[in-house]
DNA sequence: CTGAAAGCGCTTACAG
DNA sequence: CTGAAAGCGCTTACAG
């Protein structure tokens, strides 16, 4: 193995001096900016190379007021949601010359203490934000900065404008819905909501709501718990909905990994997977194919909309030419969950 | 809504302007070093708010050559593995005031085009890289460069002597094929390897192997493929046993995720799980408990290495006090796979 | 094709 | 408790 240790912390200056240039000059070929004679270039490079020089992106910012990388602002999304939404926006950015960083909240906002994001003007291009990744205030606030952002399964705060990639959760629910409806003659569908913080879940709701409606059943509020996105409050949901015997004869629930979680409670009752309860999920997670029965659900082009999200921003630096709305659009999955 | 809209970029000079102080006390009151009076800062403070400022990393960075930053290097790693390990790594760093900036390589490596990391020495204090995240010599280099670097489920390079986080995937292995041998009768026990590139399926595999071993059954290797940690590939090779009418009674999937893939390619087959086949996986994925039958599997404290990870980083940057090997313990689920 | 020099926005001894 | 000034490592007109 090489050795490649250095005195700490080669600087343009030590490149410049050793290859005999300017600073300007070593800046011009790392950058391929400007004209440099081709020898120059080479002996520049190898130095570069001898020296195991890295520039130093701080000061590069600092003085081109560019930054050529991208920020995506998240709070912490579980499971398989992330991987797929991260290849999409990583194949959104390839061929364009960006980098990408990231900034997960999870932890919660931040207080005054640090009162900016690692991730903001001084260090990014521009930003997607993904939903609850940050206050609308912060939002407002980062607009006012000029800063470009894209938001993603989140509409724009009232005023702003700011471009929007999402895909149609509300389509795509009530067609499953009216599926369990038109095809499998059920009536008594209840509806395990999504966490109340991602409008996503407000969308899906709408659409199990108008199926509902345009095929003449009465809204029944008994029918609607929260699933949250997630296994276990789905699971305690529909544990509660059999212990006080509510009469349901389908679930839809608004994602996969809640419908997990409603079929896991719905066995433990003894109840029989699509005869007597049919469960249907969204987004089609990787596993859903591989249940027994098999999941019917909603296909969501997560990595669609993180590649529509990451192509929108850099029109946005750009060209300042974006689509205030990109609406992918979804599909539904039959298997054998819902009966067929 | 308040209009925040400014003049882009207010400076510290803004604001020392305004504040009618200098530039130091701005600094001195963002940064509480060095003493100011409480009327100076209160009144330094509000003009930051009015003024909307934000100071700017990169110069603060350059000034004072110290970044408070922790990086994450990740490759596409998929599903619910991210996420347990990032709120693993958030919360190992809470209460230490370091950010967290995350880059992720799903486009593999760069060429000397982006010579040089959008994460490195420049704009972090430490790193932590995953398996895969980083090629060796480039994790040579960055030492080279003197930068704290924990590893997280990678041994490091030879003679680097980098810290290292992981867990016990041989022992836990070695305990769940152990199981399947002496509870179940199992003796010819199939095993789904998990991607070459990942250091885990090595030692998997090896638990596994000393599990026959131990107990006189003699390795076949014709009963090892590559699972490749994802449900299709499992999927495809126990068809492909199947089609060649390879004789098992069991499946040790090197992960949850083929565990899967595994069941889907027996069910089709019409074999039934444990009967015929017991499927054991690995990981404890939140969809296993979900499963028919419970997915039996080795838990894996993903989340615990992501917060161990952190630790034994920040322990390295502030005190170079480290241990270089963190082995967590493992521990064997038993549910009805296995036919428990 | 190349260099000297100003400037990007901050921090930090140093002096007072 | 506060300020003047140098310096962090780069880029970019400008001049030649």
């Amino acid at each position: 193995m090489i050795d490649t240790r250095e005195p700490s912390h080669v600087t343009i200056a030590d490149v410049a001096q050793r290859a005999k240039v300017s600073t300007a000059t070593v800046s011009r070929v790392v950058n391929k900016s400007g004209l440099v004679a081709p020898e120059t270039a080479d002996r520049v490079w190898s130095v570069i190379r001898q020296l195991n020089y890295v520039p130093h992106m701080g000061a590069r910012v600092l003085a081109s007021q560019k930054s050529r990388t991208l920020g995506l602002i998240l709070p912490g999304i579980s499971g398989y949601f992330f991987s797929e939404l991260l290849r999409g926006i990583e194949n959104g950015v390839a061929g364009y010359d960006y980098s990408l960083l990231i900034y997960s909240t999870h932890r919660g906002v931040t207080s005054e203490q640090d009162f900016y994001l690692p991730l903001n003007e001084h260090n990014t291009d521009g930003l997607i934000i993904f939903t609850e990744g940050l206050e609308k205030d912060e939002i407002a606030r980062l607009t006012a900065r000029q800063l470009p952002i894209v938001l993603l399964h989140q509409s724009s705060p009232a005023g702003l404008g700011i471009p929007c990639v999402t895909f149609e959760n509300k389509n795509g629910s009530r067609a499953i819905v009216e599926h369990l409806i038109k095809v499998h003659k059920r009536r008594r569908i209840a509806h395990l909501a999504g966490s109340e913080r991602q409008e996503d879940s407000y969308w899906r709701e709408l659409g199990y709501r108008q199926a509902l409606e345009q095929n003449d059943i009465v809204f029944d509020p008994v029918l609607v718990a929260l699933g949250d996105f997630e296994a276990e409050a789905a699971e305690e949901a529909v544990d509660k909905w059999l212990a006080e015997d509510v009469e349901l004869d389908a679930i839809f629930a608004a994602d996969d990994e809640s419908a997990l979680g409603a079929i896991t409670a719905l066995r433990r009752a003894g109840k029989r997977i699509p005869q007597d309860i049919a469960v249907v999920g969204f987004d089609d997670a990787p596993f859903s194919r591989h249940l027994t029965p098999a999941l019917t659900t909603v296909r969501a082009p997560i990595e669609g909309a993180g590649k529509a999200a990451a192509e929108q921003l850099i029109r946005l630096i750009e060209s300042s030419q974006v689509d205030l709305l990109t609406l992918l659009p979804t599909e539904p999955i039959f298997r054998q969950s819902c009966g067929c």
